[in-house]
DNA sequence: ACAGGTTCTTCACAAGCTCGTCACGACTCA
DNA sequence: TGAGTCGTGACGAGCTTGTGAAGAACCTGT
């Protein structure tokens, strides 16, 4: 079943984190990590665009696929469902970093940097 | 192969330091520094005339976008909240230089520099 | 079609952050 | 030394983000 190769399958990698967003998953350290179409989604675009801050209505656009109404705090909550579960996988590791009043970042960095003043790129 | 091409984003670099004013961030030796949108505004309007010395009010009307009232201490207390996240992120660097009755000029210089005026080493 | 289990969306409230401003003390220059 | 300039810590208002919960929508197997 494996023999096949597909070569244009995309594979990101953050850190621990790898990416197929090609396959419908996600590993931690070789385990797969179970993720909602949403979740994964979210992951990915934040994923192919690493260490850069999204605002929250690209985000959108990008995953749901049509413009964000006002106040829809949707991102947030899908933010905050794939933290619970990266957590989960990798304690000790921080991803998605929220930067005020313009929207999350993606980048690996070791947690116990409580200062999150500034981070690893 | 997922490069993303973006259209002249400008970047300005100051030493050590990489500001990137669309990106809505700042790099310190490839780490992220996290700043508001005020001392981010004002570390660009300073970037982007290093060495030179500029006055409270030119700055306040370039970052904050009105004449600055007599009396308006804004221009100092950001100053002050960059100086603090600078130090944190290039111990050993300084940057924001105070000239006395003129204003402020960006500029990276190392540390210990005693010569300069203003500061206490 | 039905039951059982997931996922999606939306709310409401809690928590956190930024901004502008003050007050007071330290400092500079004449 | 005096007058004016600058450094710095603190605070409240207002806005942004975090978080848990609840119901709607959806999916799967029978």
């Amino acid at each position: 079943m494996s023999a096949i190769a597909r070569p244009s399958s995309e594979v990101i990698e953050v850190g621990p984190l790898q990416i197929l967003p090609d396959e419908h998953l996600a590993r931690a350290q070789g385990r797969v990590l179970v993720l909602s179409i949403r979740e994964l989604r979210l992951l990915t675009e934040l994923a192919r665009r690493v260490d850069r801050i999204m605002p929250r209505d690209e985000l959108f656009r990008l995953v749901w696929g049509r413009e964000m109404r006002a106040g829809d705090r949707s991102v947030d909550v899908y933010v905050r469902k794939l933290r619970v579960k990266l957590e989960e996988a990798l304690p000790g590791w921080r991803f998605i970093h929220t930067h005020f009043g313009f929207g999350y970042r993606l980048a690996a960095e070791p947690a116990h940097n409580v200062n999150e003043r500034f981070t690893t790129g």
